[in-house]
DNA sequence: TCCCATCGCGATAACGTTGTCACTGGCAAC
DNA sequence: GTTGCCAGTGACAACGTTATCGCGATGGGA
């Protein structure tokens, strides 16, 4: 079957043996892999022929490097394991596959040398694209000369720092915003916030929507009401506690994304108020537990297939200025909110 | 099209425009590059200044194509935004980034022909491993080619059909004895089974257990108590009908899947009965339920580490037989057991 | 002094494709 | 009978790397 073990298992068949097998020149093996027109009927079939007996399968890599376009994206993420960004994921995956493009995927892990690290080993396999979730202390000026080599980036969930880049952004503050409103009209004057850390735009802006919308209101930022950090359960548990005591314990709290929410849910299970929870991110099975959680939904789905779409129009050739596309949110209500003191 | 036109924005500098204004050899910088012993520190340090002014950066494709392997491996489940199989695409990206491998991620929805073209098509990038979770009606031959060319395949969750291949699978049938098992001793009788399709390799081996276990207790197995199918809110509903209808209505439920135990706490949150129901699969927040769901837990991140981790060792050069590892799974009971009536 | 082993470096040929171009016939038009 | 054109074909160079090998310059031992 083989003659030369030169690399593991074997080597494969190229277009050089199937051209000498079918007794042609190389260029009218090329011709009739890709199907161009100027072969005849009985060279293209004792090609065919030679291909099927060799079992010949062209080498993709050889192509595009010939090419100077390798048809695969990149996609950069906090986590693929977490089910916010496999959302994403799968939509950016659906729009590579209907463009015949590959997806490579890794996960920065929120670090940003982690993220530099990746970024860049996808640009030196020369992907065409780029589509990344920005980790928090990262300064994507690193980027400049890939960009300015043709690859096309495109930054979702959170804006690049330091270069200018097409960004894919939930419409973070507006979230929160519509949550206090929320919360008011249902007659809470003391809610709290627990949110990430700040340093990540999107808590960060969330943060603000939700101080926004209580100063529009004509009530207090009070800080006391506000904590921000990585949701571990003793974190969570402190805060808690702050904003359960004193005379004036809060009625009403927003958690900041899913995983807060979660925290927030198993702390609450072990205490004894009842409090009012609006969570930013949708989660599965909200509607199930009770009393139901109010959520602001956002869609992370919507948010991978908009960028992958940017992705793919400007590697067609648009060439329209760089722009920021924001998504708006849901406030999706659970029957949380009264306060039942 | 003209060739210059050929790449978007602007072509990049080579090993040659380095070699050029270094005024050295092309070898040279390569060995630079590549950090070879034999280069001079003068000449070193010329090479590297180059490849600063000029930004260069090296082609990772250009390089491979020479050396005869991409350093990338290919992972094919069913739905990458899935969390099972998202779960699984965080171990296998977490073992290929330790072994300085790139991951491509694509989903085959299931569909055994979208799985045949994504996986040649992963060949055709010359991918060196492949991680497959199979799609339910494939047939694995087209893959006996790849393998010969030295592609390390690994088949998880479900096994290879037609060809001999790794496989790293859950103890399906073991978790559902246990989940009889468990239901039994909470003194249930009449324990229903809500599966996906019955092509499934796992949905099959889970149902085997349900049954294997019944009549090792000297129960019968009835076909009236058991229904298989995609987890469609309006076929659980069906189910739910026929089995809670009669005279012995059923007092426990085992749910396939975890799609299908989500749809049918949906169903049962608008009935009055209450069942006893243990899913397989955990999923978060089941603890936060009540009544709480019993689970039985097996580990997708698990089943990708295993698995990547055995391509590793192929890719490595271990010759070892081909080898099925089952891992096992646990009930984790969250006190839906006793009998409610 | 000579010899040979090493070191440092570069020409050149691969890797497996595709683009360019030149060549051959045949056939219609002059 | 030229001419021109076009369909069909293959030789050859490129894409950006790495491997091989050869060559001149050292340097140490005989």
């Amino acid at each position: 079957m083989s003659e030369n073990a030169r690399r593991r298992g074997g080597s494969r068949p190229t277009m050089n043996d199937v051209a000498r097998l079918a007794g042609v020149g190389l260029k009218t093996v090329s011709r009739v892999v890709n199907g161009e027109p100027r072969v005849s009927k009985a060279m293209a079939e004792r090609v065919r022929a030679a291909i099927e007996e060799l079992g010949y399968s062209p080498h993709e890599g050889a192509r595009l490097l010939r090419r100077g376009q390798t048809a695969c994206i990149g996609l950069l993420v906090e986590d693929v394991a977490n089910p916010f960004y496999s959302a994403l994921a799968g939509a950016v995956e659906r729009a590579a596959r209907a463009n015949n493009f590959l997806l490579f995927t890794a996960s920065s892990e929120e670090d940003a040398e982690q993220e530099r690290e990746l970024a860049l080993a996808f640009c030196a396999r020369r992907v065409d694209g780029l589509v990344i979730v920005p980790a928090a202390a990262a300064d994507h000026r690193y980027l400049k000369p890939e960009i300015d080599a043709g690859v096309v980036a495109v930054f979702v969930d959170r804006p690049a720092v330091g270069i200018a880049a097409d960004a894919v952004l939930t419409d973070n503050a507006g979230g929160t915003r519509a949550a206090v409103t929320h919360l008011l009209q249902q007659g809470h004057h003391r809610i709290g916030y627990i949110g990430d850390a700040a340093e990540i735009f999107t808590a960060a802006e969330r943060l603000r929507g939700y101080g926004d919308e209580l100063l529009a209101s004509g009530l207090p930022f009070d800080e006391s009401l506000v904590a921000m950090g990585h949701p571990e359960p003793q974190s969570v548990r402190t805060a808690l506690d702050r904003m359960l005591a004193g005379p004036a314990p809060v009625t009403a709290l927003i958690a900041g994304n899913n995983r807060t929410t979660v925290t927030v849910l198993r702390d609450l299970s072990t205490r004894p108020q009842r409090l009012a929870l609006v969570g930013f991110d949708d989660f599965e099975l909200a509607d199930l537990l009770s009393p139901g959680i109010t959520v602001i939904a956002h869609d992370p789905a919507a948010l991978g297939k908009t960028s992958a779409d940017l992705l793919f129009r400007r590697l067609q050739g648009y060439q329209g200025p760089v722009q920021t596309i924001e998504i708006a949110t849901r406030l999706v209500p659970r029957g949380s909110g009264e306060i039942t003191p």
